[in-house]
RNA sequence: GGUCCGGUGGCAGAGUGGUGAUGCAGCGGACUGCAAAUCCGCGAAUGUGGGUUCGAUUCCCGCCCGGACCUCCA
């Protein structure tokens, strides 16, 4: 069986030029995958849930940025001009209890935990969002918000055991549930509802809630408080998107409440408006089939596994099964990924440094089914036997390819020899093995060889003489 | 209990109403002093029972199994 045509296009629709993939998306709402059609062609825009600031990302919280950044990268290939907005959450309980806890400033606390956020996305080759807003930065606009929902009716303040809050009502909005596909009066069943005396319905949820001194918390006119989590990104995602906006995405956990309340709160907010157009939800990640979350402690952080590997080489890994699918997280895996960049690293350097390429049509092509980047990886595949059997415009393309994915960034000298130990001294037992091969010493040879792959260092004789690499 | 998603070779993992990609592993061979890398070749899969159809892995229903969500979560 052959791999796919490279020369294969893919769909087209009439009235586009030929040659232009249509993007096909699954949508969480209408659950369908159907072609994107951008509100204004000329600008995407994009908004996804980014994290809460009180712990080191684990790698579930990077399968959702990975997500994002393929989508928003193959976006910028097809369409003018694309905005992405993703947040920061820098107030909630979590983050308060994590900064007492560690008896340390709240503004420290996420301070520095967002350094370290932006450090593992690069990491593994995230690209920054055009607009990355923070939570704290950005009260007013939720205190406007709440206070539209109050005046249309969507939401109200309680008296006495109450005071202070500003919760939304459910029932007043006849499309809760829509998005989750959940029955509003089933909910009521479930036994994690809190509830609260106050609380018109069990399913009511806060948008503001009074602020004990020594917390963070802002006037407004139900007295000093913080937002609840939901209201932040319905108001971030309205200052930089506009009513309605082309895509929301975040994790699949995120589905119920989350997005299922901001888009209650828009919606509700704004009335007319659509809010986003299409959700897009990344499976979870499990790791020995368990999901793994913060709650459950059995979460690998990013670094932990960048201690291990390229970053890379994690990139690949997640791109390696489609976004929609559980992963399940195994070192083998992980290795397995190495070895994939090491032989494509191969082929680059095989094929040379040849001109600039454009992205193989059939690597676009699997993207814009629903982001197949399995498919992609596949057609790289081939373009790297191509490559490696000398086809030097296969190795552009597979370089271009991995481009567009976030891949082989790097030259391959970088990526086999970066790092790591002085080379004199590897070069130096090169030429020391070199004689003793040619004095047919092999034991000498071989135990060189040996010692320096102890060290990390493996050693390959070809035709045009001996080559090191690191493991 | 409710809602949703999924079960593809030893493993990972795509696509598809008409004899099932790709990678890893395995086996045989070439190359090599031996390796490494590379190349050639081989074997290997659609959970289960029905239905629709000329034909189902694909569409529909039941069953079994797994996962996610059901107010902390990416």
């Amino acid at each position: 069986m052959s791999p796919p045509d490279p020369s294969f296009a893919g769909p087209s629709l009439s009235g586009v030029p030929s040659g232009t993939p249509v993007l096909l998306l699954h949508d969480s709402l209408s659950r369908r995958t159907g072609p994107f059609a951008p509100i204004d062609p000329d600008h995407v825009r994009v908004y996804y849930c980014g994290p809460t600031v009180y712990d080191l990302a684990h790698i579930g919280n990077l399968r959702a940025m990975v997500s994002a950044d393929l989508l928003v990268r193959l976006l910028r290939r097809l369409y003018p001009r694309v905005t992405f907005v993703r947040n920061i959450t820098d107030v909630d309980d979590k983050i308060n209890a994590r900064a007492a806890e560690l008896g340390i400033p709240i503004e420290v606390l996420t301070a520095r935990t967002t350094a370290d956020f932006h450090a593992d996305l690069t990491a593994v080759g995230i690209l920054p969002p055009d607009v990355e807003p923070r939570a704290t930065h950005h009260v007013a606009e939720m205190v406007a918000l709440i206070g539209r929902l109050i005046d249309s009716g969507h939401a109200y303040a309680p008296d006495g055991a109450g005071a202070g809050h500003v919760l939304f009502s459910v029932r007043d909005f006849s499309g809760y549930g829509a998005l989750s596909g959940r029955d509003p009066d089933a909910l009521l069943a479930g036994a994690r509802v809190e509830i609260a005396p106050y609380k018109r319905d069990p399913g009511d949820f806060v948008l503001w809630k009074p602020s004990e001194p020594g917390l963070p918390g802002w006037a407004s006119p139900w007295g000093r408080g913080r937002p609840g989590w939901h209201i932040e990104c319905s108001a971030m995602a309205h200052r930089y998107l506009g009513e309605s906006f082309d895509i929301h995405g975040g994790g699949s956990d995120l589905l119920f409440p989350h997005h299922e309340n901001e888009r209650a709160q828009s919606l509700c907010g704004w009335p007319g408006s659509h809010f986003a157009n299409v959700w897009l939800h990344n499976a979870m990640l499990l790791v020995d089939g368990e999901k793994m979350s913060k709650s459950l402690g059995n979460f690998l952080t990013v670094r932990d596994v960048l201690a291990e590997a390229p970053g890379e080489a994690l990139r690949l890994l997640l791109l390696g099964t489609h976004y929609r699918s559980a992963l399940n997280f195994t070192r083998e895996a992980l290795a397995e990924a190495k070895r994939t960049l090491d032989r494509f690293y191969r082929a680059l350097a095989r094929a040379g440094s040849p001109a600039a390429s454009g992205v193989p049509p059939a690597v676009t092509a699997c993207l814009c089914q629903d982001l197949n980047a399995p498919g992609a990886i596949a057609v790289m595949h081939a373009l790297a036997d191509a490559a490696l059997a000398g086809d030097a415009g296969a190795g552009a393309s597979l370089r271009a390819a991995g481009a567009l994915l976030g891949l082989l960034g790097v030259e391959p000298d970088a990526w086999f020899r970066g790092g790591g130990e002085a080379e004199p001294d590897i070069e130096a037992a090169i030429s020391e093995r070199l004689a003793a091969r040619k004095a047919r010493d092999f034991a000498r040879a071989d135990a060189i060889r040996a010692d320096l792959l102890a060290r990390g260092i493996v050693l390959e004789d070809g035709a045009g003489g001996t080559t090191w690499r690191r493991a």
